[in-house]
DNA sequence: CTGCCGTCGACTGCCTACAGTACACAGCCG
DNA sequence: CGGCTGTGTACTGTAGGCAGTCGACGGCAG
């Protein structure tokens, strides 16, 4: 299996291989997405990824059906796939969503969290500050995450976290800039969410949980209202004007 | 586009044409695993499928995936699709994220649902319970489902109703049989549903929907362990025995 | 100059074919 | 007789190629 050897001019991302060529092809364009190399609205053409990545058209094909799954392209049957572009409205919808799965999370979560979970929620949350302030927004955010993650996983339903998972992801894409200005509230809160989990306090856990989404979603409405960032209400049906990997 | 006439011997069932061959084989495989020919845990070659439905694997293939997207079966690399078989646990926290969503959307329906929305959801109530006293057990579990997804809808949260749309419709899978028998109740307890929506009452939309909804779960628990029905906790591992077309 | 129509181009959807791999069984050795 | 190894088979993962279809552009009539 000696291929791909054409492929990594430098632009695009990496593409190791972890198991199925489909799954790195995944990763990749996930990736470009996120980094917004790939503008929302965007066409996307299978023959271009493909050559691109330095695969062929197939696995691209099955990478862009699992992004479709988890909503980050759609998928218009005979015109192929477009990078998701997300309306004021539904990014509002889905923080909101964010708000009801992450509180029952945090409800359950002091219902069922172990001493051994909540020392790594503190884990986290103290590495999270550090990251912060040492100015280190990338791995403060990463944290972040992954102390959402922690305490969906720690609501002992595997169902609901998974779920919390996807859709705290793609709700991460959207507020990462607000992320980034409000750290420290963001951390106290985390340090609030964590003491109601150790003292199994269901109630608070769940307010305090929900007091932080929807913070987040008051900033991120905020924050899009002020500066509507793509004023373009004219759908770009255009085909891209310049190459893929302009990012 | 003449090809296919080498297809449905008659047991699979009819693949028509909506739009993409993909989403026809999504849906056959679907009905073929909802109804039962295809039991938990089994393994699904594309080769197999492909040639019973007429089609080549490609489309089988991505078909899968889309499956495997929405939790009907598990995808392990390299060894190909297996019929999702979901233990009592992981049914029980599916039926409880149900819970969770449908009292959502219920409490958001009381806030947001217009009067043509209401008339809508009586019309289906009443057409439910008709069928039911008709003894016409398939239209009002139909009709159950509709009501259901009407009232997600009405929340006017599209993310919240497709999330919870999907979850019920697998959940719908799990306890069908509990839904025969309470039948009655069941349509008693969407009455008092759309009474509170009607009101604008928050509160009493979300707890009638939660009673509803933990209602179901308690008797599908219930029933599931007094009735283990799938005695294999030895992982099947063989190959299929006989024939796929078993049903 | 504006609206319609034919042609062209590009892209998707699908199919066939090949390479690679994991499992199972049979035979062999200890 | 038990464990190991070799071989065979069946399956998945991927590549390349062909046909069908949609959108866009240029030319022509009004």
């Amino acid at each position: 299996m000696v291929r791909s050897e054409t492929a990594n001019p430098g632009a695009a991302p990496k593409i190791p291989r972890p198991a199925t060529l489909r799954e790195s092809v995944f990763e990749a364009i996930l990736e470009l997405i996120v980094r917004g190399s790939l503008s929302p609205g965007q066409h996307l053409a299978e023959s271009e990824l493909a050559e691109m990545l330095g695969v062929s058209r197939q696995p691209v094909r099955e990478a862009l059906q699992m992004l479709s799954g988890e909503g980050w392209v759609d998928l218009r049957p005979g015109h192929g796939a477009f990078v998701h572009a997300p309306t004021v409205d539904e990014a509002d919808q889905l923080l909101a969503v964010r708000t009801l799965l992450e509180t029952e999370s945090a409800r359950l979560a002091a219902l069922n969290a172990t001493p051994d979970g909540v020392s790594r929620l503190r884990e986290v949350c103290s590495r999270g500050l550090a990251a912060l302030e040492a100015d280190d927004i990338e791995t403060s955010v990463a944290a972040n995450s992954e102390l959402h993650t922690l305490v969906t996983e720690l609501s002992g339903n595997k169902v609901l976290s998974e779920l919390a998972s996807q859709v705290s992801r793609r709700v991460r894409w959207y507020h990462t800039p607000v992320a980034r200005q409000r750290g420290r509230d963001s951390w106290e809160e985390h340090a609030r969410l964590i003491e109601a989990i150790e003292a199994g306090d269901e109630e608070r856990a769940a307010q305090v949980m929900r007091d932080h989404t929807e913070h987040t979603r008051l900033s991120y409405l905020e924050q899009r209202a002020e500066a509507p960032a793509e004023p373009e209400p004219i759908a770009p049906r255009r085909r891209r004007p310049r190459s893929l990997s302009a990012g």
